[in-house]
DNA sequence: GGGTGCTTGTGAAATCCTTCACAAGCTACT
DNA sequence: AGTAGCTTGTGAAGGATTTCACAAGCACCC
């Protein structure tokens, strides 16, 4: 054991990748306890999420001893305790800026909602857009983002606007007190220290598969 | 200079994060270009690519030297390079498994041609859609998969189809010939060897911002 | 033509992440 | 109760990536 009078939380600095694997975990692990398994061990958890057996555990001793020796990981267990590390012991609403074609795939997406995620208003600019019905949802105009995120008090926002649209967007939700986006414009915004930005750049994706090809030489 | 009588080819192995920050440079140097930017600086490159100029000069550097002491990088110049090295300096085609919100709103986006890939065919079992028009492509039946990958040698596949459907669409695609994939639907899948899949998972995404947003304790 | 100010390219150091390897611990079975 | 067979948890080693730091090079100006 470390030395660990300096800091409270037992949390020191977890990378990203680690949370990627860890959201992947809880994915299968879903899938799995649907399937009526009762317990898992790091060789299975490690084939699904295309990693290892060690890999799986480190990740989880970050957070505490789960598993039980000669036995696995109880799965209904680690769900749980995935939940928790990765905050979603609680729902969180989220709002979308731009009701356009990727806007509303996601307004209707039900994956949403069953992985804690609500989405409580949706935006667009365009007036022939503003109060239809999205899976519950009414679209409403951008205008009203302000007031709703006060009332709402989404914590995420998901931006759907056209790129030359998007760091204004960025800015206006970070100005209402939004510190967590989810960006799908093709464009790398800027914000402020202490906003977390995540981008889905579905060129960037492809750039790698291509990249992938190209370069597809050895092993 | 290294000893490179052993390595024919100048690129040894390049890590993901590297690919996709080069994809990043790209696509801003694409916006820098047509503001009529003629140079841009490692520092320059780094604020918009949210890293470190020392970082940009490194990643650049593994396939050779395209910039200027005192001046930068030639815009046009860096453009062509990172064309290059991605494998951009020809167009992919590229079909799309499910015609469904995603598959059909990825079909009519246009950002998708301007970097160099071309959706040449999108397929779905659901008789209704078969035969609708989506930005000039037909909704083809799933039947077809197979003779028209085979006809037009498309390299990369997406699949927008349910979580139950995307490891068998994952099978017929890769029986057909492709071999790499980009997967929207939120399952784990596994492919032979030699087959590259990269998922875009909105659930992890989200997850990742709600650690983050849980976790924002510190600096 | 020499000096000044910037910026690149790159070894070396530092940091971060993954893999290895094994003691410790649990269960089940004899 | 003792033993056999797995599987976890974790230091230590190994690799990989990022950051540091600085010499070398170019342009512009005086
Ligand atoms: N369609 C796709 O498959 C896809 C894939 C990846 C990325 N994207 C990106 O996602 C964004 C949206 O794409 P789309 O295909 O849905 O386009 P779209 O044109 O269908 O939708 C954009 C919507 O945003 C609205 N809008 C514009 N400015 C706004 C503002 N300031 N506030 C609120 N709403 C605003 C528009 O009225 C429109 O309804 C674009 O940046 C696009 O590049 C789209
Ligand atoms: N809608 C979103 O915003 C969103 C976001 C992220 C991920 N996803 C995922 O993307 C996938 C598609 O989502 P969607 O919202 O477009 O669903 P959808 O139901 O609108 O579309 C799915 C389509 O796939 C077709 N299909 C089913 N089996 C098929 C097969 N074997 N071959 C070809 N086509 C087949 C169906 O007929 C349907 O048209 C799902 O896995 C979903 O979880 C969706």
């Amino acid at each position: 054991m470390k030395d660990f009078t300096s800091t409270p939380s037992p949390v020191k600095h977890i990378a990203e990748p680690t949370v990627r694997r860890l959201s992947g975990y809880l994915r299968f692990l879903e899938a799995f306890d649907a399937e009526g398994h009762e317990t898992i061990s790091s060789g299975e958890l490690a084939r699904a999420g295309g990693t290892t057996s060690a890999q799986v555990r480190k990740d989880l001793s970050f957070f505490g001893s789960f598993g039980k020796r000669g036995l696995g990981y109880g799965v209904k267990d680690l769900i749980a305790s995935l939940r928790e590390i990765l905050g979603l012991d609680t729902r969180w609403p989220v709002v979308i800026v731009g009701a356009g074609k990727i806007g509303a795939a996601l307004a209707q997406y039900r994956g949403f909602g069953t992985h804690g995620f609500d989405v409580v208003g949706i935006y667009d600019t365009d007036p022939s857009r503003v109060g239809t019905h999205l899976n519950g949802v009414t679209v409403r105009a951008d205008g009203d983002l302000e007031g709703d995120i006060a009332a709402l008090t989404p914590r995420i926002a998901v931006l759907c606007v056209p790129g030359e649209a998007a760091q204004a967007a960025l800015d206006r939700v970070v100005g209402a007190g939004i510190r967590a986006v989810l960006n799908f414009a093709p464009t790398s915004l800027v914000a402020p220290e202490g906003v977390t930005v995540r981008a889905v750049n579905m060129a960037t994706e492809l750039e790698v598969l291509a990249y992938a090809l190209t370069n597809e030489s050895r092993d």
